[in-house]
DNA sequence: TAACAAACAGTCAACCCTGTCTTTTTCTTG
DNA sequence: CAAGAAAAAGACAGGGTTGACTGTTTGTTA
């Protein structure tokens, strides 16, 4: 917008940082307390400011709690491409699964899980949600795709994909009640073996030419429901 | 203890409907409202019963939420077993998929799901919700291998049960933000491929678990792919 | 430098929720 | 039938949360 000066936005720049420290408390919170437990008067003090200066960003909680869900998904997928990256290339099955769990038992998917679980009966916050929840779920099956180095034209493959994000998610919600580590290793032991057996071994099993979705991208779910 | 007079139990009969019409209220509230939209207010509304009785059958929160996590297992236990008694007896993987399927996307897991995130962030609730969590994670844990009919004392084997049980409660919580069944029963579908595939192909290492893909595995078609 | 706007600070009222307390009703029992 | 206990009813206080509101500082612009 306005940019054409001497001294460069120093207000600006307060401002930024204030919104980071508040969008960060909010997360912090979320996964301390829990969405109810994450009072805008807590995040004002986690956060260090003022309470004020806290309804000057975000009028509203909904404001904030959107803004930190926004804010979450940001941080969920740059989180995800450096654990890609840092990923020995042709690493193995069993390492993309290693990181797929670690990032569902890692305290973002926590704080994103009380945000679905509140968005489920809040409809203002599902609006946010939602989308952006796509949006990550895409981005996660993609990059699954591409480290595992699947070939998704073969039929019975995107659903085997799909299949083990959704059994991370399944492990990552059952790691909030019971932190059991090791269980969680020998599963994703034993699925790293399916995984590989499966996908070299029978790609398509039982004549079902019905149809070969080898369509390159309409991942995850699709919330439209046409009607 | 007591039992032998003419009048049998008329007041303890009211007691006791009065205190069911509570925990169902409050398990119909989980799901309608959430946890933090579940007031106790709410309950003795929706209940039809007043404050008054209502603290004198349960005079915490607590308590209430407590009793109703109760309710709520033995609910879940008996609508397990009476799916399971429902299945035609050796009627393949998939139907029993679908049974798991149906069981963690209906409104008694998201109750529990709602309890669960709850007990996350409050340790007098987890510590009601933990025990009775794993109990049921047995039960359904047994159920499902009884009625896949799988060999547990086979390598590899619990593990696949395990992780099918987590894929559908990844596929229930997912449920609970977009309702996408096809999706979901693609995934199923593909999945029962392969746990048949998987079961009586591939039983895994013989002696070494670490190393199961190298076994050349009988070709045993001697499982019903039903259909 | 003066005037104006945006950012920030902190108080306050309205609201809801929980759990205590007192009162009334209903059942049981001697 | 009377007395006492258990059950049920409803008012109320205390605590906490949200967002509105007023005042103050800081930065921009003429």
């Amino acid at each position: 917008m306005v940019t054409a000066a001497t001294t460069r936005v120093p207000q600006e720049e307060r401002s930024r940082a204030m919104r980071a420290r508040l969008l960060e408390a909010t997360v912090e919170l979320l996964v301390e307390r829990g969405f109810a437990g994450t009072s805008t008067t807590l995040v004002s003090e986690r956060a260090g400011v003022s309470r004020g200066a806290q309804l000057h960003h975000f009028p509203t909680k909904n404001d904030l709690v959107v803004a930190a869900v926004e804010h979450l998904t940001a941080v969920r997928g740059a989180e995800l491409e450096a654990a890609a990256a840092a990923l020995p290339s042709g690493g193995g099955t069993r390492a993309v699964l290693t990181l797929l769990g670690d990032h569902f038992t890692s305290p973002v998917f926590t704080a994103a899980l009380e945000l679905w679980v509140a968005a489920r009966t809040d409809p203002a916050l599902m609006e946010a949600v939602a989308p952006l929840e796509q949006k990550v779920g895409r981005e996660v099956h993609r990059l699954t795709v591409e480290l595992l180095g699947a070939d998704e034209s073969v039929p019975g493959v995107r659903e085997l994909v799909q299949a083990t994000l959704d059994l991370v998610r399944g492990l990552g919600l059952a790691n909030t009640i019971t932190d059991d580590r090791r269980r969680r290793e020998r599963i994703l032991d034993r699925w790293a073996q399916v995984i590989d057996l499966t996908l070299d071994a029978a790609p398509g099993p039982l004549s079902d030419p019905t149809d070969a979705r080898a369509t390159p991208a309409t991942p995850a779910t699709s919330r439209e429901t046409t009607r």
